[in-house]
DNA sequence: CATGTGCATGGGACC
DNA sequence: GTCCCATGCACATGC
């Protein structure tokens, strides 16, 4: 039935995935049906790239005859885009056609509509969630919609669950209608059947065969409720997501028995509870087979025989089953669904006579799998499904692992922000006993009858041994699939996404236990594939997984943030690294150079901008070229070294060589030529990438923090910066985005300074640090006072001259010195309560040494890494060189370590203690710089000289 | 010094 | 905005 007027709709669907593109009304796009909406519709599923969406299920509505919008031909209400946010949205109907959801009329009622809807034989959209759950849309029979181009006939029947009658022969179309007609008489039947109670749902997979007849949608535990009357709540749709799989399971059944049917469309349990699995697991067969055989044709069974698609079909379908019912009101997250397949859970079963219940599980972090041996239990997971427990120190509970094996863990709690965190305590022997590691995932279930908890174990069994480039294509992938079912899941409800790019390979990975079969992923980038290279359980390739299962954590295991949206993960084709070579600073940017141990950094006030990879080579002669490969003939120009060239090249762009600005010119290097540059290009990245690996993170970490800690307590921090280096605030341990005050402060150095109770990483290290310092060497003193004693007046008496000479200004020396008598004890003590100036800059200490004469001439940088080395020479080393004899010497001294520091450059301006400190910083541009504020910092000073032999000796 | 234990913290998921 | 939870960290304990 056409719409009033001869106009008939046309519904347009695109794929969002922009390497796919597919639009089902022309471009060759197959949709499926994915999941129910929360918010109304379904989730569709592209067949071409098997990537799923669901915001644009309704996205382009047209008129055949006329594109654009139009009026509703009904109620004349604008025809809206269908987005399920759209107001006046046409629903399409299953039967094709629309409904204006506002007048609720109806474009059409056709059950064959091949010119009307020329992409339906892709597209089997149907209704809204709520719709579907009252069957209002399913009063009428199944509808049948003929596949306008190779007679596919696809079949929705009331429940909803469509799947294909395939390859059939024009004439046997009726045969087949006819056929499917009896069978939804028979349906009626099926559907009558009772429903499982939410109880059972971890087994019915595997004991009650009823399950597979049940009706779908309706499942619940009452399902004497009006179904119209559940609103589509999470748990309503999760549950029904289970039965919507046995449902699927009926269809399966019923379609056996036709012998015609190739399979259900999809299976909306997986489609929701493996959504991720589903979508990028289908592919693989929409690569290798053009046609819909998205599973192998199920076995034929026997008449009468009890048929469980899931036992029967898919054993080893990882299926995110909606947990049994705990304790209190906690809904479970599905990221903790147990993921369990039939085959697991009767590998953990054993005994037939036992039921399954499956709980939770969770995908093992870095901390449950290292050696502290605790397992973070999920807090809802812990209270709803193990025993309760009042007491932090929780109850012994025993676990029987897939072997029989009991394990006995401490289940405990600890208080946490008003609330709770769940460990499993002892969970080491188990953990290595299975060989599981973070990543791996632990199943909890339990035993029925008997309640006995047992924990099963999935190994992250993806495998990818793959060239890195892959790798980033396969994340990119993911990530893109990853960020189309989150947001899928999102608005289901139901199904928020898996904990990141790692699972989301390893949920496509898992799905297919036989994994026999390349896995393809229309990335954006073209086809990614990997090989599952074992059943599950096994890990065949340590390295490949590890390196995933890093750069998943890497990337974050639960992180939306970055999940992207389809067009962004365009962009995500590279890895970080390639994505640095790629920045380059912007075209009008001046850099301020600055050094940092001995390094020269570039630093820019303009961001950098993204540029096409070009290669630099030097010749013999010591000149350089640049070498870019063009976007159209791929032959590689020479360009100028300072040219920055924008993502796209081609050779008409080349408007700095004449002759080689045409496509049709010859390239300038020799095959071998290019071949040698592309391996030097390579080698160097290689080199590159090892060395990068070699600068062990911890290590530098470390050996800067040291170093700036215990510059900072010298007081010589800023003295790194060289009058012919310009300034910096950041400092290069600082990540871009960093809020501490030394990244938020401009170059110019006005802006917030550290104050004392900035509570920065940087102003916490170092107070840390600083503290640990004079802590030692408060402690080292005390210990020596004794053999001492006799030294120590000598030592206060030399300190005086040379520490009020060099270390104090003038300010502090009033406010802070009560005495011009300051022995160690005392300082170390003002250090311990003092208060630390992270604005401080070292010069502020030598102004009153300026004041006493001339500037002086600045010293040489000194590196921080100097720094460090210095306080970590031997004790006798530091004295001997510093001419001193005896720690009292050392101690009286603590000027004298300024001839190892270099003193920081004079001001040449008059000016207050404190401003000559904030204008110090902000000239030298290293505002981390730190000492003691005014009340202490020429204690500090002075301290901390004495500190880095002292805790130097200490070490 | 290594390991274990208890708690704190902060990012991020979820509401 | 709240709360979860992965992880860091300080302190305790044992070797």
């Amino acid at each position: 039935m056409a719409m009033p007027g001869g106009v008939a709709p046309v519904v347009a669907m695109r794929c969002t995935n922009p390497a796919c593109g597919a639009t089902a009304t022309g471009g060759g796009g197959d949709w499926r049906k994915g999941w129910p909406l929360r918010s109304g519709g379904f989730a569709l599923l592209c067949d071409k790239c098997g990537l799923a969406y669901e915001q644009f299920v309704f996205c382009d509505i047209f008129h055949q005859k006329e594109s654009g919008w139009r009026d509703c031909s009904f109620c004349g209400k604008r025809l809206h885009c269908g987005c399920v946010a759209s107001k006046n949205s046409y629903d399409l109907l299953d039967s094709g056609g629309v409904q204006c959801v506002t007048c609720m009329k109806n474009s059409a009622a056709h059950s064959v509509v091949p010119k009307l809807f020329p992409c339906q034989n892709n597209l089997r959209i149907f209704g809204k969630s709520d719709e579907l759950l009252s069957g209002r849309k399913f009063e009428q029979s199944p509808s049948l919609m003929l596949d306008s181009r190779n007679e596919d006939i696809a079949i929705v029947n009331k429940s909803n669950h469509s799947f294909i009658v395939k390859g059939i022969e024009a004439g046997q179309s009726s045969s087949i209608l006819r056929q499917k007609e009896i069978e939804n008489g028979a349906r009626q039947i099926k559907w009558e059947q009772p429903t499982l109670s939410i109880g059972d749902m971890g087994r019915p997979f595997l004991t009650r065969s009823q399950s597979a007849l049940e009706p779908p949608q309706y499942t619940r535990r009452d399902d004497n409720r009006d179904p119209t009357t559940d609103s589509t709540t999470s748990e309503s749709i999760s549950e029904a997501c289970l039965s919507m799989s046995l449902g699927i399971a009926n269809n399966a059944n019923r379609m056996e028995a036709t012998s015609t049917v190739e399979r259900p469309i999809l299976s909306p349990t997986t489609a929701i509870a493996e959504g991720r699995e589903l979508t990028t697991a289908l592919s693989p067969f929409q690569h290798a087979q053009r046609a819909r055989h998205f599973l192998t044709r199920p076995p034929r069974v026997g008449e009468g025989a009890v048929f469980d698609p899931t036992k029967d079909i898919f054993p080893h379908l990882r299926v995110a089953r909606p947990p049994a019912e705990g304790r209190g009101r906690n809904q479970l997250l599905p990221r903790y669904w147990p993921r369990i397949t039939d085959q697991e859970l009767q590998q953990i079963s054993g005994d037939s006579n036992s039921t399954i219940v499956p709980l939770f599980e969770k995908v093992l972090s870095a901390s449950d799998a290292g050696r502290i041996g605790r397992l973070v239990l999920p807090k809802a997971c812990a209270e709803a499904y193990f025993p309760p427990i009042s007491q932090p120190e929780g109850r012994p509970l025993t676990i029987q692992d897939a072997r029989g094996k009991e394990w006995h863990f401490q289940f405990r709690f600890w208080p946490n922000n008003n609330s709770r965190m769940y460990v499993l305590e002892g969970v080491t022997p188990c953990i290595q006993s299975l060989q599981l590691q973070a990543g791996d995932t632990v199943t909890f279930s339990r035993i029925e009858p008997g309640g006995k908890l047992v924990m099963g174990f999935r190994k992250a069994t993806n495998t990818v041994s793959l060239p890195d480039s892959q790798i980033s294509a396969i994340a990119n992938g993911s990530l893109l699939s990853e960020t189309l079912f989150s947001t899928a899941n999102e608005n289901l409800g139901v199904v928020s996404g898996y904990p990141g790019f790692l699972q989301s390979i390893k949920g496509a990975a898992d799905l297919h236990p036989s994994s026999l079969y390349e896995h393809h992923m229309n990335s954006a980038d073209g086809d990614v594939s990997w090989l599952k290279a074992d059943k599950f359980g096994s890990r065949p390739d340590e390295g490949s997984l590890q390196f995933l299962q890093k750069r998943s954590r890497n990337i974050g295991s639960k992180s939306r943030r970055f999940l992207m949206d389809a067009e962004d993960a365009m962009e995500l084709k590279l890895t970080w690294e390639e994505a640095q070579e790629l920045l380059r600073p912007a075209p009008t940017a001046k850099p301020t150079v600055v050094m940092i141990e001995d390094y020269e950094f570039e630093e820019y006030d303009e961001p950098p901008v993204f540029a096409k990879r070009s290669i630099f080579t030097i010749r013999a002669t010591g000149e350089q070229d640049q070498w870019i490969q063009c976007d159209d003939c791929s032959k590689w120009r020479r360009l100028p070294l300072t040219v920055i060239v924008a993502s796209k090249w081609t050779c008409t762009d080349n408007s700095w060589d004449p002759k080689n600005c045409s496509c049709s010119a010859p390239e300038e290097l020799t095959p071998k030529e290019l071949q040698s540059v592309l391996q030097q290009y390579e080698e160097m990245r290689r080199r590159k990438g090892s060395y990068g690996l070699k600068l062990n993170v911890a290590e530098m970490d470390a050996s800067s923090l040291d170093a700036l800690a215990t510059a900072a307590v010298f007081g010589d921090v800023g003295n790194q910066g060289t009058a012919s280096v310009a300034t910096t605030t950041k400092h290069p341990r600082h990540r871009p985005g960093c809020t501490c005050i030394v990244c938020i402060q401009p170059p110019s150095g006005k802006g917030p300074k550290h104050n004392p109770a900035c509570t920065c990483n940087v102003c916490m290290t170092v107070r840390r640090r600083f503290k640990t310092l004079m802590m030692r060497k408060k402690q080292r003193q005390s210990e020596r006072e004794e053999a001492e004693a006799s030294k120590k007046i000598a030592w206060v008496n030399r300190d005086e001259p040379e520490g009020s000479n060099l270390s104090r200004s003038p300010q502090t020396l009033d406010t802070t010195r009560d005495s011009s008598d300051v022995t160690m004890v005392d300082k170390v003590a003002d250090m311990n309560k003092g208060h630390i100036d992270l604005n401080f800059h070292p010069a502020a200490r030598d102004d009153h040494q300026g004041q006493h004469g001339a500037p002086q001439a600045r010293p040489p940088p000194v590196s921080m890494m100097g720094l460090l080395e210095v306080a970590n020479r031997p004790l006798d080393n530091y004295m001997k060189q510093n001419g001193l004899t005896s720690l009292a010497g050392e101690q009286g001294g603590g000027s004298s370590s300024t001839a190892t520091v270099p003193p920081a450059p004079v001001e040449s301006e008059e000016r207050t203690s404190n401003e000559v400190r904030v204008a110090s910083v902000e000239r030298e541009g290293e505002p981390e710089a730190m000492a003691v504020d005014e009340a202490g910092d020429n204690q500090q000073d002075k301290a901390a000289d004495d500190a880095a032999p002292a805790a130097a000796a200490a070490t």
